[in-house]
RNA sequence: GUGGUUGUAGCUCAGCUGGUUAGAGCGCCUGAUUGUGGUUCAGGAGGUCGUGGGUUCGAAACCCAUCUUCCACCCCA
């Protein structure tokens, strides 16, 4: 048998494991910081609570489970003679794998609603599943890091969510542009040209704008028969690149205005080493998001989003329960990972696990090797042992293989002394030392 | 889901319009060096040509299917 791995889907070697996990490491250490609390989720939830939250598109690249058992036995019988997958689908699977993990948290607010405290600020990094044709940064399956607070409308989240933003990619020497908008100065400009009730057209047409120009959008309004006056409007609106020259004169987009300054405000507070930029052309896909949307993207390599989130005044009501607002934002770390790689921002040192690797000339050395490896266990060194009293050459070609930093060779003369010889593999260095000297020497 | 693209040694790739035994570089193994890795030199191992079918006297090459890679769209982290 051959074998396979599925499309879209990877195997992490120790080195990668290592890297990803000094992303997390540093997300988790931010989170922490302004008192996000972890949770997580199962990986499968009911279809029903998945289905019908990502839009006809998101469905479609859901993950859905066979039921198990006799699943054939309880299938709608007239949609499998009439081969209609998506009227059978109900019948033969009722489970699904995880699309994102904020509909997975709103599901777990609801259900846990009395034993929170609202406002509730929680951190989840877990993997999660999309059935999307893959791409270079594209996978079927990776990682989500989200922060989320829900039960407080206070755009002091907003700020704090930017500022973490900020911080995280600072700390692992990114340098990124963060995009803000708000939904409603989206919907505002919508209703300044009197296509109110097209408002989403609209937003999906010049989400597109950096992409396809601005000939390519009015062609795509005129396509969903918005006229050629409206889009002028929209087309005059869009020119302003300062919030506050923003003028309404409808309620939606003064509010959508009022918002981002005041959000503004709370963030000159705070010293931010990355640019936060006002762009009214950022839309974002998610339907559930209802005022603010931010996304970051890196500035020093090509590569889509790798991090967004927004506010959602309504997530909850889907599961009963009303007036919930939750503002939130995610961090992909299969992207982030992929950017830094590109850029070799990661530190030599996170890769390094075994600080020090026993040599021995023969099997009575190797005894006393695993004697003194235990003693520099003890002091909290982390200590291999080569598990035989191979040539030479081949020993430290393995410590070489391995990038351990630190050898000592072990010998006749070395066990009867006590004096052994520690060499520094990176310069060659070869010092005759006693155990405390060891100790001492690999312990700073 | 639509259109395109890719797959040959562990890795990166060459292999002419179908024609003997499928190559290179790097890596790997052994030795030069029986108490010391990285450099050098010599030798060696390693391939169902993604998979299944078809065309042909003959297929890595042509055709079909399928899987995979990457790209554009859609959407998104």
């Amino acid at each position: 048998m051959k074998p396979q791995i599925l499309k879209g889907t990877r195997d992490f070697l120790p080195q990668q494991v290592y890297k990803r996990n000094y992303i997390f490491d540093t997300i988790k250490e931010v989170f922490q910081k302004y008192g996000y609390l972890p949770i997580e989720t199962p990986v499968m939830e009911h279809l029903s609570t998945l289905t019908g939250k990502y839009g006809e598109e998101g469905d479609k690249l859901l993950f859905k489970l066979l039921n198990n058992g006799d699943f054939l036995s309880k299938a709608d019988e007239e949609a499998l003679a009439n081969k209609d997958s998506k009227k059978l689908l109900p019948s033969i699977s009722k489970r699904g794998l995880r699309y994102d993990l904020t509909v997975p948290f709103a599901r777990f607010v609801v259900m846990h609603q009395n034993e929170i405290s609202f406002p509730f600020k929680r951190y989840q990094i877990q993997p999660v599943w999309r059935a999307d044709r893959p791409q270079k940064g594209r996978y079927q399956e990776f990682y989500q890091c989200d922060v989320d607070v829900v039960g407080s409308d206070s755009l002091i989240y907003e700020a704090e969510l930017i500022q973490i933003y900020d911080e995280v990619f600072t700390k692992l020497g990114l340098n990124v542009t963060i995009k803000v908008n708000n939904r409603k100065i989206l919907k505002g400009i919508a209703e300044e040209a009197n296509i109110g009730d097209q408002w989403v057209d609209m937003t999906v047409a010049i989400d597109k704008l950096d992409k396809i120009g601005e000939d390519g959008v009015k062609k795509e309004l005129l396509s969903k028969g918005i006229s050629a006056d409206s889009i002028s409007k929209i087309f005059a609106l869009l020119e302003t690149n300062n919030v506050e020259e923003l003028n309404f004169t409808n309620e939606e987009g003064r509010k959508g205005k009022e918002e981002l300054l005041k959000i503004h405000e709370y963030l000159d507070q705070s010293k931010l080493k990355n640019e936060v930029k006002f762009d009214m052309t950022l839309a974002r896909g998610l339907g559930y998001y209802t005022g603010f949307i931010v996304e970051v993207s890196a500035n020093d390599a090509i590569m889509g989003s790798i991090g967004g989130g927004g506010r959602y005044d309504d997530l909850t009501g889907v599961f009963g329960m009303r007036d919930m607002s939750g503002v939130g934002i995610s961090f992909g770390a299969a992207r982030i990972y992929d950017v830094m790689e590109e850029l070799a921002l990661f530190p030599k040192e996170i890769t390094e696990s075994t600080k020090v690797i026993l040599l021995s000339f023969d099997e009575d050395c190797l005894i006393h090797s695993t004697k003194v490896a235990n003693q520099l266990r003890e002091a909290g060194i982390s200590t291999e042992v080569y598990p035989s009293a191979a040539k030479m050459k081949k020993q430290m070609k393995y410590a070489n293989d391995r990038s351990i930093p630190y050898v000592m060779v072990i010998g006749s003369d070395e066990v009867d002394s006590g004096l052994y010889k520690l060499k520094q593999m990176e310069t060659g260095d070869q010092q005759e030392l006693d155990i405390s000297e060891i100790i001492q020497n690999l312990m700073s």
